[in-house]
DNA sequence: CGAAGCTGTGTTAACGATCCCATCATGGGG
DNA sequence: CCCCATGATGGGATCGTTAACACAGCTTCG
C-alpha cells in the first residue's frame, strides 16, 4: 500500500532509466554529470528520457557511493540577527551554484549547544564546517581536529585558530568607535552589553572600549551589563536607566549592538534626554533599524554578506585542492570595518 | 597522505567495533538503537569501546541502508526575517530532539527559486517538507504530489491545500486591523505594501484591507505599492512620501508589515507629523522594533514560533502514522491572530 | 603499417549500515 | 522429559550510485 504510492517515484533508478535507454546504469550516471566522457547525443538521449519520466537521482546513494556528502555545516549564534542571516546569505549565494547544501545550526551563543551541534553535524560527513566566533569547547575543538576537513572560523580573529580564518577585530572596532567619540567632544563615555561572556565578539568589542577609554586618559570607564545574548532592543532601554543613576555625567554611550542602541535612542526620547546634544549614542553592525531610525545610528558597519561569500569561497578552493590530494595552508582574511558617522553622535 | 589524515575517523565502521567486541556488526547496530533487542550486558560493552575509540556512525550509510534520510525540507521566503526566523526556530525545536535535521531554504520571495530549490531538496529525500504560503508552481505541485510524502504549508489558508496547513488568514488579519482603525475613529484609511504579489501573504493583508474598506463604507481606498518584497524600513518612509502627495487627508495607514510601519513612523518624525493625533500607523508581525519604537506600534501579532511548532509536531504525528502504514487525512490548523493596541493609533 | 593513445561504453565491486530470516540457547508448561 | 515460545545473536542480501578498471573501435603518428 505505502509500497505502492511510493512506487512511483522510489521505483524510479538509473538501472530502469538504462534499460529504456538501452545503455548501462554507468552510461545515465555519466549522463547526468557535466563533465564525465560520453558521447552528446547518448546524453541527450538519456537526459530526454529523465526529464520526460521526471526521475530524480537519489542524492543519498550517490553521497554513499562517492564519499562525498555535498554538505557543508555552518554555525551561528542565532540565525534571529540580520548580521548573520545576511552571512548565512552569502555562504548560500556561493556554495548553492557549487551544488553543495548549507546545513544550518543555531548554536543560541552557548559553547555546549555548540558542540552538540558539531557532534550531530559531523555524522552527516559534512565536507567543511563554518564556524562563528573563536572560543570553542575542547571536546569539539577535538572533534572538529579529527574530522578532518577545512574549517572556517568568522567574525572573529582567534589567537589560536583551528584552520581558515574570516573575521575582523572586534576589540578594534569598540576601540574605533571611543575614539570617534572622543574626537567628536566626549570625555564620559559608558558601554552597555550583555551581562555574560557567551558573546565573545560583544566582549571583544568591550575590552577594546576599556582598552581605548585608557589609552585616551578617561577618567574611569563606566559599563552596564545586561541580559543573556541576543541583548535585545528593551534591554538597551533598561540599561540606560541603570546607566544614568550610576553615573549621569555620561555624555556617550556605546552599545554591543545596533539594537541595545536603538533601545537606548527610544529610551532616551521617552525621558526627553537630547540625542546627540545631552547623550552621544553609538551602535554596531549598521542593521536596517539604524540607517532608519530617527536620529539616524552612529554605528560600525563590516560586510556581513561578504563575510559569508569569502568563507564560503575558501571552503571551495580548499575541497578543490583536496581533489588533487592537497592541504591548503590555514589563511586568515581580514574584514574591514567602517565607523560610519550619522546624526546620534 | 589525505588517506592517512581520514583514515582514524574514516576507517572507523562498524566492523572495526564489532570486532573489538567479538560480535557482529549487527550486534553494534542493535547496541546504537535504543529499542533493538540486546542483553544490557553485551550493549553496555558495546558502547564502552564505542565512546572510548570515538566511534561515530556514519548518517549517509544508515540513511541509505534504512531508506530513511533524517531530513525535513523547510523553505521559507527570507531568512533574514525574525517572523520567520522564529518560525524555523519552533520547528528546530521540535525536530531536533526527534532525530530530524532541518533543512533550510531561503525562497527569497520567489516561486520559481522555490521550484528549484524543492527539486534541489527532493533529491535528498526529506521525510517531510514544509512549504511557507500556499502557492507554488503548477512543477512545483507536481513534484511535491509525487514525493509521496507528508507535506505542511504554513503562514496562509490556502484554498486548495496540498496537505496539511498549520496558518492564519492574512486576509481576515487585514481586515481586522481596518475594523480597528474605523473603531478608533480614522475614515480615511490607506495601505502600504509591496509592488508585487511575490509576498501573497502581502497581497492577501491587502486584500482584506480593501474588504474592509468596502463593508464599511468608506469612500475610497487609499493604496501606495513600493518595491519588491521584502519591503524595508526605508521603502516605507518613501511610500509615506508618496501617500502624503497623492491623498494629503489620510489619516492612518495600514501597514504591510512592522519594518515598513517603522519607516513611516521614523518619517513622519522627520516631517513633524505628529503620530497617532494627525496620523494613525499599524503594522503587521510583532516584531521587536514596534515593541520598543517610539511611539510604540500597534500591530497584529502572531504565534510565529508556534506555527514552526505545529507544523513540525504534524510532520512528527505524520511520520509515526507512516510507520505502521497510515497516511494520515489532512489537517488544517488556524492559528489565532491578535491585534496588539499600542501608541500609534 | 603497427604501436600507442584517445573515446565511449560496459562490468564488477564496493560504500557501511540495516533488514529479514535463521539459529541457538533458555526456560516454563504440559 | 519433551515441546514450543521467547530472547539474543549471527549471516547474508540489499539499498542506488559511483570508482576503477577493462575493452572495443578509432585516430594519429613515427
Amino acid at each position: 500500500m505505502k509500497r505502492a504510492e511510493e512506487g512511483q517515484a522510489g521505483a524510479l533508478t538509473m538501472q530502469k532509466i538504462a534499460e529504456l535507454a538501452g545503455v548501462s546504469a554507468m552510461t545515465v550516471s555519466r549522463a547526468l554529470k557535466s563533465d564525465a566522457s560520453i558521447s552528446p547525443e547518448t546524453r541527450a538521449r538519456i537526459l530526454d528520457i529523465v526529464s520526460r519520466i521526471g526521475y530524480v537521482p537519489d542524492a543519498t546513494a550517490r553521497m554513499f557511493a562517492s564519499r562525498r556528502s555535498g554538505f557543508v555545516a555552518a554555525l551561528v549564534p542565532s540565525l534571529n540577527n540580520s548580521n548573520f542571516a545576511d552571512t548565512v546569505r552569502g555562504m548560500e549565494e556561493a556554495f548553492g551554484p557549487a551544488g553543495l547544501q548549507l546545513l544550518l545550526g543555531d548554536t543560541e551563543y552557548s559553547l555546549s549547544r555548540e558542540e552538540d551541534l558539531i557532534s550531530a553535524l559531523l555524522q552527516r560527513r559534512p565536507e567543511a564546517i563554518v564556524l562563528t566566533g573563536g572560543v570553542h569547547t575542547p571536546a569539539a575543538r577535538q572533534m572538529l581536529a579529527k574530522a578532518g576537513i577545512p574549517i572556517v572560523e568568522t567574525w572573529d580573529l582567534p589567537k589560536a585558530p583551528l584552520d581558515h580564518v574570516v573575521g575582523f577585530s572586534n576589540e578594534a572596532a569598540g576601540a574605533a568607535m571611543v575614539h570617534y567619540l572622543y574626537e567628536r567632544g566626549r570625555r564620559n563615555i559608558g558601554f552597555i552589553g550583555g551581562a555574560t561572556n557567551l558573546d565573545t565578539r560583544g566582549s571583544e568589542r568591550r575590552a577594546g572600549y576599556a582598552r581605548a577609554v585608557r589609552e585616551l586618559g578617561l577618567s574611569r570607564s563606566r559599563v552596564v551589563t545586561f541580559g543573556k545574548p541576543p541583548v535585545t532592543m528593551s534591554q538597551g532601554g533598561e540599561a540606560l536607566d541603570l546607566m544614568l543613576k550610576q553615573w549621569p555625567e555620561v555624555d556617550a554611550i556605546l552599545c554591543v549592538s545596533d539594537l541595545s542602541a536603538f533601545g537606548v535612542l527610544m529610551e532616551c526620547q521617552r525621558r526627553g534626554v537630547a540625542v546627540p546634544q545631552r547623550l552621544a549614542i553609538a551602535g554596531f553592525g549598521d542593521f536596517e533599524v539604524a540607517r532608519c531610525c530617527h536620529p539616524r545610528l552612529t554605528t560600525i558597519a563590516v560586510d556581513c554578506q561578504g563575510i559569508g561569500r569569502r568563507a564560503a569561497e575558501i571552503v571551495l578552493s580548499a575541497l578543490e585542492a583536496k581533489k588533487s590530494g592537497e592541504v591548503l595552508p590555514p589563511e586568515t582574511v581580514v574584514m574591514p570595518f567602517e565607523v560610519v558617522a550619522r546624526e546620534t553622535v
